[in-house]
Order: structure tokens, then sequence, then C-alpha cells
DNA sequence: CTTGAAATTAATTAAGGTATTAATTAATTT
DNA sequence: AAATTAATTAATACCTTAATTAATTTCAAG
């Protein structure tokens, strides 16, 4: 729990600090508490105690609640969704993009604590309190071209045509942020400890190359370098 | 919106019925908003009114509303969870067995609308309401014996080396009832109208048993038969 | 220095939610 | 029948939370 200097503060201005910092604590507060409980089950005086301040600061930086919802996206979210989704040379085929985006998910997102959490719960969850606000941001035109891409790819016999290109982004997400989402799960099941995000794009990426299937049957394990 | 008789009722015990009748409406009731929007956002008066009594009734028949909940697990989440995890056959191959778990999660789960979102959002997120409940009774042994398959597998080069083995039943939900819980979103994305449950189902299929190879390269679509 | 704007806390208010109790009617037992 | 038990509504007390306002302190510009 926010290990910031939490000495108690008059009231009044306080001294001179980085312009905007109240501000910048209480969206990674709210980042922070929202990933671990969910929106609807965290208060403002909450976000504000974790940020070190008052509950009356939300309404000061921020017009309510809601609109610290709306900061939160602009501000937290929508730079990491322009990070995965920054374009890829012209002509790189499929498989090599889906790796390209599951490396990203794991550099980014899959390296914000609260971000694959929220995302599972609030964008992708029915009724998530962030679906609009992040929906209005997807890159439609990025996923429209993949999908175009994978079907151009079906087409030309290279990409299994049993897939449903629509469905392998979600397949993207189900295999990398759901995993990290459920982290903290299981480490309450036995024998599932030190499953890091390396393991998990090993998998994932394994998943997606070849399925269920050896690479070449009967070979040893492929140490995957790095 | 509960299309059930909603005449106003008036006060007093009502004329006989089937037994337990408003007990089971509360639970349905909670079940169906609990998916659609989340329990901590849920109040007991909305599931009393979709259930067509009064809020008080939720505390005649349960404890109150953490005491729904547990009975929610008991009642409606319990049996779907025994239904997937039946035993399968002594020495069932793991691709079969995996082909088997999704076709049961679909078949059952599946086509239980309000459960896929319910899952994903309060039983595998970070801090949901259902986690610890469910957690207690999930088939340990069940779980620990697929790893150990799978584990087999990749011993005797059938199974692909790369795969992490307690990753896999993750993964199996992110293909599943991932795309399920998110139904609701891509009904507003461009033209992805149209994915059913059988879509899905295949989709996870070829994904899990080739990747994103093609089967044999170089044919065409393998119509898939049912 | 003085004055107005900025940033903050404390205190208050209003709305909404859960749980509780009393009253009411139907069913069951004696 | 009479008494008791079961199922239900209505009213309300109590608590939590979001929002507002007033007071307080610091900063910056003339």
């Amino acid at each position: 729990m926010a290990t910031t200097t939490r000495r108690p503060r008059g009231q009044g201005r306080p001294h001179a600090s980085a312009p905007g910092a109240s501000r910048e604590a209480l969206l990674d507060a709210a980042a922070g508490l929202f990933g671990r409980q969910g929106i609807a089950a965290t208060t403002t005086a909450q976000i504000a105690a974790e940020a070190g301040v008052t509950a009356a600061m939300v309404h000061y930086h921020f017009a309510g609640r809601d609109a610290l919802l709306d900061a939160l996206v602009e501000a937290r979210i929508a730079p990491l969704l322009a990070q995965v989704w920054a374009p890829v040379p012209e002509g790189t085929p499929v498989a090599a993009w889906i790796e390209i985006l599951v490396r990203r998910l794991l550099e980014g997102p899959g390296r914000t604590p609260w971000l694959p959490p929220l995302w599972i719960r609030e964008v992708l969850s029915e009724g998530g309190l962030l679906r609009e606000r992040v929906l209005a941001r997807l890159p439609v035109a990025q996923l429209q071209a993949l999908g175009a891409a994978v079907a151009a790819g079906q087409a030309r016999g290279e990409v299994n045509p049993d897939l449903e290109p629509r469905l392998l982004v979600l397949s993207l997400l189900g295999l990398t942020m759901l995993p990290l989402a459920t982290a903290g799960l299981w480490g309450r099941l036995p024998g599932a400890a030190g499953i890091d995000a390396e393991a998990i794009a090993r998998h994932a990426t394994a998943l997606l190359t070849a399925g269920l299937r050896p690479d070449r049957p009967g070979r040893g394990p492929t140490r995957r370098s790095r």
C-alpha cells in the first residue's frame, strides 16, 4: 500500500513541489485500486487516501468521480494502447505480426501491474465501466488490417483455415492479459509458482505457432533463447 | 428484463405456488444482473425487483447480500463446474481430453448467458468477489491430472514442448469463456457480426490443434462437420 | 508589500444502500 | 376451529458515499 511520505498534511496550499503532483498521484492511486478491486468497489475516499490527499481533491482536479475515469483513459490507458498498436512494417507476414503483438502486449501493458486486471474486468467484461471510453479509442483500422491479412493468408494456404480472423485478437488477449490478470489466483493453487511473464510469452507464442502439436514430432524441447 | 407476471403483489403470504419459487427467482435474478453489471454494481433492490419481490426477501431467504453469494455459488455455479470437470475415460490422450473440455465448456457454461462474464469478472479477475468461494470448489485433483498428462505427453514428444502445462487450462478459458463474455463488445465493432458459439468452438479447437499453421499446407478449408 | 489566484483540508449535506422490525395474509398443525 | 408457522410487504433506522462549501495556506504578479 502506497509507501509515499504520509506525514499528516495541514490545511492550505502545500509548499511547491512538482506541478500537478497530486493530480498524477490520484491517477496512479486510482489505477492501482481499480486494478486490484475493480472500479465499482473503489470509493473516492480510498483513492484519495492512497494518493495522500483528501477526497475533495478528486473534485478539484477532476469534475467528479466519473470525469476521473475519462482522465484515466486519456492519461494512462491510451498511451499503452498506442504502444501496442503502433504500425508494423508494410508486408509483415501474419505469423510475425502476431508474434510482435504478443511481445508488445507483454512489454507494455504486461509490465503495468494494474492494467491486465483492469482491461479484463472493465473493458472486456460485460458492463465494464471503461468499455465505452476505451472502445472509442480502439485503432479500428489496425484491427481490420490484421483481420484482412489473416484472411489473405488463409486464402493463400499459409494460415490455418479453421481460424476465425475476427477472433484472433481476442485470443491474443486471452493468452496474455488473462494469465497476467489472474496471477494472484494460481499462487494459491498447489504447484503453480514461478510462472512469470517470460513463461506466459513462451506459452502463448508456442500455442499460436503450433498448437498442441510438437513443432517437429519427436524432438526435444526447443530452448527459446533470451 | 424478467418477463415474469409482475402484477403488484399484496402483502402477506402468497397463495401456494412452487415451493421455494421466490428463492429460485432471486438466485436467477442475481445471476443475470451480476453477469450483466458485475456484483459490486448490483443492489439488493435491483435483484429483488427483477425477481418480482421486495428487498426484504433477500434477508428472509438468505442471511444477507453476502450469504446470497454463497448460495449462488452453491446452487448455480458448482453444478456447472462439476459438469465440465466430470471424469474422462482413463487413458484419454491429451489432445482428445482438451477437445472434450472445450466442448463441455461451450455446452454447459457457454450456454448459460450470465456465466462467462461472471466467471471472467468475479472469479478470474483480481479482487473478484467470487474468487475465494469458487477457489474452494475447484477440482484440484482433476486439474493436476491434466497437467501431469500434458507433461507426460511432452516427455514422449507427442505434445508441443514449449507449452506450459500449468497455463493450459487458463488458455482454454481464454479461448472460450473470454470470447463469450465479450460478445456484447464486438457487436459494435464494424464487420464482426455473426460469431456464435459454434464459431468460437471451431476457432479454439483449431488454434489448440495446429496454431496458426495450416493443418496440411496448401489444402483448402477443412469443413468441420456438425 | 499587497493582492488575487491556486491548492488544499475540514465540515456539511444529500442521496442511496443494507439491514431490521412490525404488520399482514396464507398454509399447516393440533 | 384455534393456534402456530411460513412467506411476504411496508416502513424505517442506520450507514456509507459522492458532492459541495467555507476556511486556510502558499504562490506569483504588480
